[in-house]
DNA sequence: GCCGTTTTCGGCCCGACTGTTTTCAGTCG
């Protein structure tokens, strides 16, 4: 973990425990909104000037002088302090859903509970029970929610994620009266992982009863195991999280090979999901409203605020129209919507109406996209990368590609040609190199073979489709920093993606050392998945991502965002940092199997939430410029 | 604790759902 990600940990930790000790609600969010500031930011805390941390939204004079006692002492006492406060296994209290933290305190100062084994003690013997405003129902739910974290309840992956949206997708899109849904959170943003989905369905009027119908077809739907709440216009369940397909398992060797994150969470067993059915004057400010992220939208509607609007799930309203209806209670099938202010049905009238810049879902992270945060000393022009950023249609080629010849399942021409059917003009093949035994790396012999093998087809399709097909090679990052060939061997190939593969657990210094070596290498193009990273399996290399990135910036190397759901490497903060250096990017699928070129959806939503623009991308350049930017190795 | 084209003090986003209530607090997103 890096400093910022240390520092911001503990002040995360710190609002949990204040919250505890009963502090002031705005207090302990000040704490929270500065952690979330720090884990934001691209720039090292040991490298910034106080001046530039308070220039940081969110981040005071308190803030900043404690993120200097933790850079010069690795702890701080105010923190210490409330340690010594707060038993440990509270915070594990706090986290099961359910339970808050007046419930928690309670418990703690009432009953004495101090963690979990206590407060199933305390369910047990009645005590809790009598707790005020607990009761037997309370309980109930609160033992629910334990046994669903025994069972496993962690961050799924998104691409394993998307899967499971588009089975409740199908299942709500199918019911009469839907005229459209759509997934929200954190899905919608591209993040990494998924805690829970959110899926917004849209009718024409709000009706009970078709709204009703739709939440039952949801909350029957094969692999639900619990309903937990089902309200008027919203249900909420479990949903079972099956095994990945066949398909769905073609990860790299490596990930399947890895072994397990110390930090690693049992496997997710149940998700929980979450579907509203709004009307079509709404659907636009509901999808915006849940696709969140919770401090975008603070910052909207604060916005809306000043302008003396009130903005909601519902629309965008005028106070004096819509207060005194929500005095009236709130909004039902027989209490027909006040007009908004626009309508609301389309989420990009909501940002226009406000004077905001249209901001894509993956960019609402409160990162700056409203243009007065800070994250580093680097402004990127927030329309500008609005407007151009990478989309999944502006990919051209792919650049790191497996076959038969190691670990992939199609043929050289196979391979082209599902790349020519999706519309690229280049492929390149890099097969692993000899030590990636496991993946059938190709000893110097079978490479020249190989590559004899790759221009035979290349002749025939560049002739055939006008494809062109580069003989390149995956070659290991050695655990030295050396590459797996000799460069005479190296300089025949078209395309080096040079990737870390095993050692994966050596120190930040000498990780950096070790890719430093390969970006400066004169043959190399392409640094492949940097960290090595497995997501919720192996935290994979923690390099000193700055000295990277200035270092590929020198020796004209684009680094790789993987583009595989287990991998998302470069990920979404590594990525704003290389577009901040002015750094390439490469989003290539690894392809090993011919549904991997699917992945890139994957990749591409980590690039926008990174900030990448077009230009950035060297798959999107067309073949002569990307032809000429890899000959220049040469 | 942070912040300022309504403020250096007094605010700080907004609503649904649930369970315990007897009008609403707690939790969640």
């Amino acid at each position: 973990m890096s400093a910022n990600a240390r520092f911001a940990s503990m002040l995360h930790e710190m609002a949990s425990m204040l919250e505890l000790l009963g502090e002031q609600g705005f207090r302990v969010a000040a704490y929270s909104k500065a952690a979330r500031a720090i884990e934001g930011l691209t720039s090292d805390l040991s490298t910034m000037q106080p001046a530039q941390l308070l220039a940081v939204d969110g981040v005071g004079e308190k803030m900043a002088q404690r993120a200097a006692e933790y850079l010069a002492t690795g702890t701080m006492k105010d923190y210490a302090q409330l340690k010594a406060k707060v038993p440990e296994g509270l915070l594990q209290c706090l986290g099961v859903p359910g339970l808050g933290p007046k419930t928690v305190r309670a418990m703690w100062t009432t009953l004495g509970v101090t963690d979990i084994a206590g407060l199933k003690k305390a369910m047990d013997d009645g005590s809790l029970a009598n707790l005020p405003r607990m009761g037997e129902k309370a309980v109930q739910k609160i033992r629910d929610a334990l046994a669903t974290i025994e069972q496993g309840q962690g961050r799924l992956p998104l691409g394993l994620a998307v899967a499971i949206a588009e089975r409740v997708l199908a299942v709500v899109r199918a019911q009469p009266g839907v005229i459209r849904a759509e997934a929200a959170g954190s899905l919608r943003r591209g993040k990494e992982t998924v805690g829970d989905l959110d899926i917004i369905a849209c009718v024409e009027k709000l009706d009970a009863g078709l709204a009703q119908a739709v939440m039952r077809a949801a909350t029957s739907m094969p692999g639900v195991q619990r309903v937990l709440v089902q309200g008027e216009f919203k249900a909420s369940m479990l949903l079972s999280v099956e095994p990945p397909s066949p398909a769905e398992q073609a990860a790299p060797e490596e990930a399947k090979a890895a072994e397990p994150h110390p930090h690693q969470q049992t496997s997710t067993k149940v998700l929980q999901v979450d579907v509203r059915v709004v009307p079509r004057v709404s659907f636009g400010a509901t999808l915006q409203y849940f696709t969140g992220s919770k401090e975008h939208n603070v910052r909207l509607r604060a916005l809306a605020q000043t302008k003396g609007l009130t903005l909601n799930e519902w629309g965008l309203f005028l106070d004096s129209t819509w207060k005194p209806f929500h005095e009236a209670g709130p909004v039902s099938a027989s209490r027909p919507l006040p007009d908004g202010v626009v309508d609301a049905s389309e989420e990009g009238a909501i940002y226009a109406h406000l004077g905001a810049p249209f901001v894509p879902p993956e960019m609402r992270e409160d990162r700056g996209e409203f243009g007065s945060a800070a994250t580093s000393g680097v402004a990127l022009d927030v329309a500008h990368t609005a407007r151009a950023l990478v989309r999944v249609e502006d990919i051209r080629s792919e650049l790191h590609s497996h076959t038969t010849a190691s670990d992939g399942v199609l043929s050289i021409e196979q391979l082209a040609r599902a790349a020519h059917a999706r519309g690229f003009h280049t492929i390149a093949v890099t097969d692993h190199s000899q030590s990636s035994t496991i993946a059938r790396g190709l000893k110097p012999d079978r490479l020249r073979t190989h590559m004899q093998a790759v221009r035979e087809v290349h002749a025939k399709l560049h002739a055939e489709l006008g494809m062109t097909v580069l003989a390149g090679s995956e070659v290991d990052i050695l655990a030295d920093g050396n590459l797996d060939y000799s460069d005479e061997l190296l300089q025949q190939l078209d395309v080096v993606v040079a990737s870390p593969h095993a050692s994966l657990k050596q120190d930040a210094a000498t990780a950096t050392k070790r890719l430093l070596r390969a970006i400066e290498h004169p043959l190399v193009h392409i640094i492949g998945h940097p960290t090595g990273r497995i997501i919720n399996q192996r935290a994979g290399l923690e390099p000193a991502m700055h000295e990277l990135l200035a270092a590929a910036k020198q020796h004209n190397v684009a680094l790789e965002v993987n583009s595989h759901w287990s991998r998302l490497d470069l990920r979404d903060l590594h990525v704003r940092m290389a577009c901040e250096a002015g750094v390439l990017l490469a989003i290539d699928c690894d392809v090993h199997h011919p549904d991997d070129f699917a992945n890139l959806r994957f990749g591409i939503a980590t690039a926008r939430r990174g900030w990448a623009t077009k230009d950035m991308v060297i798959n999107t350049w067309d073949g002569p410029t990307l032809h000429a930017w890899l000959r220049r190795k040469r």
